[in-house]
DNA sequence: AACCTATTTAGAATTTTATCTAAATAGGTT
DNA sequence: AACCTATTTAGATAAAATTCTAAATAGGTT
């Protein structure tokens, strides 16, 4: 729940690739792990990491579980940078 | 020089506070060095991160190193932030 | 040259991350 | 209930990151 989670979550490619995914929307675990050659269970943790940084958020829906985007903790990123651009 | 690195440097607090430092002028590895509590060994480490990271530049005056700020590349990483908000 | 201050580099120890396979859990379907 | 599919958890291993102390380097001063 801090930026150094955020931070974290976004330094790894794998990451940033899930999240791209999410852009257009909903996604589940397997549809996500399917875009990559990892184990789906090195995926599971890769959106575990997401998720603790609330970068996205999951629902269940019968034995799937769908990930989702989660834009307002990229606002609150991008105001940490806007300080630090502005000097404030 | 990539997106991973630039993250991967802004994801430790004590590098953050390094560019807080650094929001209002130029400072040296030794006054930097002074706001916190490890060794200057280890600031300097952090400090080539921030460096490889392209998040400072770094200039020699007599045995004094300084750095700075560089803001170009807070630009940068704002795009990609910006992108994946507005789905692109 | 000898010395002093500032900073970085080397090497070692510790901790954290990332990955895999195998097993466990959860929810349907037959 | 037995089975199948989707996903996560556990445990192990390997790699990367963080920190320290001690030594090396760089630039002045005396």
């Amino acid at each position: 729940m801090g930026v150094s989670e955020t931070f974290k979550a976004l330094a790894a490619p794998e990451r940033r690739k899930i999240l791209d995914l999410l852009k257009h929307g909903k996604l589940s675990a397997g549809e996500i792990s399917k875009q990559f050659e990892m184990s789906a269970a090195t995926i599971s943790y890769h959106l575990t990491v997401l998720k603790k940084a609330d970068l996205v958020t999951e629902s269940k829906y019968k034995n799937y579980v769908y990930y989702e985007l989660n834009t307002s903790v990229v606002e609150e990123v991008m105001m940490w940078f806007t300080e630090l651009k502005e000097g404030k």
